[in-house]
DNA sequence: TTTGCGCATTAAAACGATTAAGCATATATT
DNA sequence: AATATATGCTTAATCGTTTTAATGCGCAAA
């Protein structure tokens, strides 16, 4: 039941000219297309007077360019996706653009039908943090030549441009900090997935142990998204009750494994770090409440989200450039350990 | 540089007839415009083989609508709307429809172009979080007959719809639960605002107080949304040096007005519940990690969220009814009280 | 007088879909 | 045989904008 809005027509009837008149000067285009000084005052009036709002999506038809970029995350009720959602929101409305969002749920189901929805509705270009076999979708936007970047992991086959953080190098310094605090028995809790962050965190983990002569003691547990609660339970009442390996600090591969680990090792009161030193990923603010404030692989997240777009908007502007991008990590030291 | 999509008419070129018949097949209309078995068959088979997807843009000029809602909110990083964002999100998409998201810094000004931008985008309805001052950004929405709903507050004088927590209630109940755990001198911590639902807490505080006989000992202290930290560490400050009135209980009105005065609590050190008793505002896993796990209001940010919708969806069927929502908002008791 | 040029403006096509109206042709009804 | 009805398809307008090509007019140069 929306009221009619005014068009490039209302005015140009009011003036008695042309809608071409009225688009030039809309545009600015008034002195290359000679418009009569009068008649641009007039339709200037006459636009204030009306309260003239151009019409976007006439626009983006025949422009073929909506001047709107789809962002696909993982879920936006993450804070680390919400944060980096807000820096891509401020830096894309810098230069005119609009943010479609949408979460894919980590499935490459949901992906695709976020790919489709938004590919048909136009989108300019995408920013995405691809879910587990999500090889597909991202093809069928490249192949498309519709720019994307991908933020927070990447698809080793796929050339195309992302913005990652150095996850092998966050990974090792981590490991080697808690190698070097004296910790012997440390364990990684990583997600059971494909995905090269994952991997490459588990690879940084691992070259750290084995940098420092303790290859024989890595340990890793893989934990599934979708049992994410009753796998990192079961792996902290094992390491509360001593039945594994006398593990005596453990590292978290991500924000959400951090959170329900800590969750677990709080309710069984396990000492941090005294039983059991502690290494979580991305800032939070639980992690400074915890008794003891938690020692953290801080991301910046700010530049990966701004960057993102930086790169998009390049593409969007015809540059053939890839970028890879790779950031580096802090490791904030607190009392975990 | 994107690769020009598959059109209506390169499928009635490829088939042999006019773009009619292929918009008919499309929509599913080929029994009510008898459009020939054969050709059904044929457009449906060249459809498949182009890879034909419909243009929404031009869709959306043709039928003035963009099945697009805009959602406007202080801050998607914030974790109470990114959360409410994604009930939103999912329950839209239910229905076809696309979330833009935009983040107005509880300024009118960023909200005011927020409004004007997504109304040039021509979105089909707005689900917003009036900032204070935003009394003609949203007439201007309303003028235009454009649906909306008001979440989390609503402004006072607008006949619109609007999904709030009971906010007098839970207020209330949060000061009557403190006052009947025998706490005497119970100070409320809220953002210096004229909005709504910063009112009606702060009016069920201090009616609690009235009601059990305590309104010499009411005690607000009014925070500046942009000096948060600089306010609220005064106030935690003074509190903590004995200088304020002997205040033995703090009631937090919001999510983020409960943390900054944690962090400020817990670096002074300060006792909780024993020397301050806390009663924080909306659900955080960092309340749960404080030494003394907080009690807070829940809201029900998924009704909340999903209500908004379904009564926008309504009015963009053409409902006129006007919606008033009051959520019931839930007391979580812990430690810290 | 014709040609050319600068100036101000318009007509019309285009973007990609939807849809009312119209036009043949074949079949059924009187 | 004349008329009505059903069938299958096309034409063209429309949504609101941009933009190319065309047009008309006055004036100076030839």
């Amino acid at each position: 039941m929306k009221k009619k809005r005014v068009s490039l027509k209302d005015i140009a009837d009011k003036v008695g000219v042309s809608t071409a008149l009225v688009s030039y000067v809309l545009n600015g285009q008034e002195k290359e297309k000679r418009v009569g000084a009068e008649v641009v005052i007039k339709i200037r009036k006459a636009m204030e007077e009306m309260n003239y709002k151009p019409n976007f999506i006439a626009r983006s038809l025949r422009y073929g360019t909506t001047q709107t970029i789809g962002l696909i995350v993982t879920d936006i009720a993450n804070p680390f996706f919400s944060t980096m959602a807000r820096h891509i929101e401020d830096e894309a409305y810098k230069s005119g653009y609009t943010v479609i969002i949408g979460s894919s749920d980590e499935t490459s189901a949901k992906s695709d039908l976020l790919v489709e929805t938004l590919l048909n509705r136009q989108v300019d270009g995408f920013i995405v943090v691809p879910a587990e076999g999500c090889e597909d979708c991202l093809s069928q936007i490249i192949e498309d030549k519709v720019p994307v970047v991908m933020v927070d992991r990447y698809v080793p086959g796929l050339v195309s441009n992302h913005v990652v953080l150095d996850n092998y190098s966050a990974s090792y310094n981590a490991t080697m900090h808690l190698i070097n605090k004296g910790y012997k028995n440390i364990g990684l809790v990583a997600y059971k997935s494909y995905l090269i962050h994952m991997r490459e965190r588990v690879r940084g983990y691992e070259e750290a142990m084995k940098a420092k002569g303790l290859e024989k003691q890595i340990w890793i547990k893989y934990i599934r998204f979708n049992h994410l609660k009753t796998d990192i339970n079961k792996v902290i009442e094992a390491i509360g009750s001593k039945e594994d390996n006398n593990i005596d600090a453990l590292f978290f591969a991500t924000n959400t494994l951090s959170m329900a680990g800590l969750y677990k090792i709080h309710s069984l009161g396990i000492k941090v770090p005294d039983e059991l030193a502690i290494i979580g990923f991305d800032g939070n603010e639980a992690f400074d409440f915890f008794y003891a404030p938690i020692t953290y692989v801080k991301q910046p997240v700010d530049e990966m989200g701004k960057e993102a777009v930086r790169i998009l908007l390049d593409q969007m502007n015809g540059s053939k450039k890839i970028s890879h991008v790779n950031l580096m990590s802090q490791l904030i030291l607190r009392n975990s350990c």
